[in-house]
RNA sequence: GGAGAGAUGGCAGAGUGGUCGAAUGCGGUGGUCUUGAAAACCAUUGAGCCGAAAGGUUCCGGGGGUUCGAAUCCCUCUCUCUCCGCCA
């Protein structure tokens, strides 16, 4: 959420923001929303302030045995106006809370402006695509025929989008989450933790999924819980209305899976892993103050990246366009992956500095040098998405046989076995 | 699921109607002392909102009520702890 000051110091360039997002909001009318509400609390608080005068006068003359009876009458009345006013002040607030929840961020000035995903610029590219002296075929055939995965299956026991995973399928998923969790820890700082996988509404708002994107979500009404789209949601909002007292950066990495409804995206990408309603993830999150939070997005790239490379598969890094960027974030880089099958680049992290956009919703703060209160920055980026990892590594890795070679540094995690055949 | 207890500042913990944004201790910060450090001593130390400032106002788990006045009384919700039951 957008600071109400700072929308009113940097009318324009809130604005402008808006603008090359394409998102529409009526920034002049917030503000005089505002305005109105500073003129009320302002004359509100007059009020109490001599309200509360003369209660004290009250037990200064009852003390005394003093009859107080036509003061408190007076004081009564002020009250019913003050009760009034009260509830203009609250009304105010909460519509100005209500359209501040749906503002996006205001882009960084460093984001590329451009309206689609047409305009996000290749920022640089890792690896050669690979060549082969025979035809390539797509994950979805080599996956049935090596008994990877059986998605008639998962169809049945949920619906469409719901993986099931076999034998060396489900082995690779546990030793892909293992290995990447393991490099996190132990080579980039982060320290694990397991989340819920359900979280509540106030949660769900402090990282920007609510209210605007309900839709989203799978939801449990009955409990008021909604499953978690991303562990973004849950490890962000851990530090949620605190005051931070441990030093800064905090690094935390954890793996969940994560839930998607994708509403609106039928009949795209459906083909075998690419798109699913439920799939695993290993997710950094980042805690920064403001002046290293540019930085921290650059090493948490990187730390994405680092898992490409020890897999090695080619990538390319992409920056998002005002136009094509995530509600809460100010800056994003997404790191896509070469399906040589399919030919195609598959999206497998996305690696944002949301600012200090979702500490004021989830109300995150800490103590700077001068000891004054504020709000951090967040950051997180996936490392890495696992589906369509597995796409890589299988369309990738598939020899002229019809067997898969895995990467050497997937070996201890695979027991050894690095060579999928039938 | 049943019974009981509780929720106060970074932490611990007082406070049962006005003198309470809140004792005390610990912790934090600054200082005195010291070659340096420790100890001791002194001072200082919650957050939000309005305001140029002075200052004002709100907040003692959330919401509502009683009262001129609520951390304190009443209702309600949530959470935590203890015991019982059930259970991976």
């Amino acid at each position: 959420m957008l600071d109400i000051r700072f929308i009113r110091e940097n009318q324009a360039a809130v604005e402008t923001g808006m603008k090359n997002r394409g998102a529409d909001v009526d920034v002049a009318g917030l503000l005089a929303l505002d305005d109105q509400r500073r003129r009320v609390v302002t004359q509100v608080e007059g009020l109490k302030a001599e309200k509360n005068a003369r209660s004290k006068q009250i037990g200064e003359v009852m003390k005394t045995g003093g009859d107080a009876d036509a003061v408190k009458a007076q004081v009564r009345e002020m009250g019913d106006s003050i009760a009034t006013l009260d509830e203009q002040v609250r009304t105010l607030e909460t519509s100005i809370r209500e359209q501040l929840l749906y503002i996006p961020n205001v882009p960084s000035e460093q984001t590329p402006v451009g309206s689609s995903e047409e305009d996000n610029p290749v920022v640089r590219s890792w690896g050669e695509p690979k060549l082969a002296d025979f035809e390539l075929q797509p994950h979805w055939d080599l996956g049935q025929q090596l008994g990877l995965f059986d998605l008639e299956r998962g169809a049945k026991l949920s619906g469409s989008g719901f993986p099931l995973f076999t034998g060396a399928g489900a082995r690779l998923e546990r030793a892909l989450i293992q290995f990447m969790l393991d490099l996190h820890t132990e080579q980039h700082g982060y320290a694990e933790v397991a989340p819920p996988f359900f979280c509540n509404e106030a949660t769900m708002t402090g990282t920007g999924q609510l209210p605007k994107f309900a839709e989203d979500m799978y939801a449990m009404p009955v409990d008021g819980l909604y499953a978690i789209p991303t562990a973004e949601v849950p490890v962000t909002n851990m530090y949620a209305n605190e005051i931070l007292d441990q030093a800064l950066p905090i690094l935390h990495t954890a793996y969940t899976p994560c839930f998607r409804r994708e509403a609106g995206a039928a009949g795209k990408d459906t083909r075998g892993l690419q798109r699913l309603h439920q799939f695993d993830k290993v997710e950094m999150v980042k805690f920064t103050r403001p002046e290293d939070s540019a930085a921290e997005h650059e090493k948490l790239t990187a730390n994405a990246e680092a898992v490409l490379q020890a897999l090695n598969l080619p990538y390319r890094v992409i920056e998002l366009c005002t136009g094509d960027m995530g509600f809460s974030a100010s800056r994003c880089y997404d790191i896509e992956l070469w399906a040589p099958a399919q030919e195609k680049w598959l999206e497998v992290s996305s690696c944002s500095n949301f600012g200090d956009y979702q500490a004021r919703r989830a109300n995150i703060r800490y103590r700077n040098e001068e000891g004054k209160v504020a709000f951090v920055h967040t950051l997180n980026g996936s490392g890495v998405a696992l589906p369509r990892l597995v796409i890589a590594l299988l369309e990738n890795g598939q020899q002229a046989d019809g067997s898969i070679v895995l990467p050497d540094a997937l070996a201890s995690y695979m027991r050894g076995n690095t060579v999928l055949t039938r």
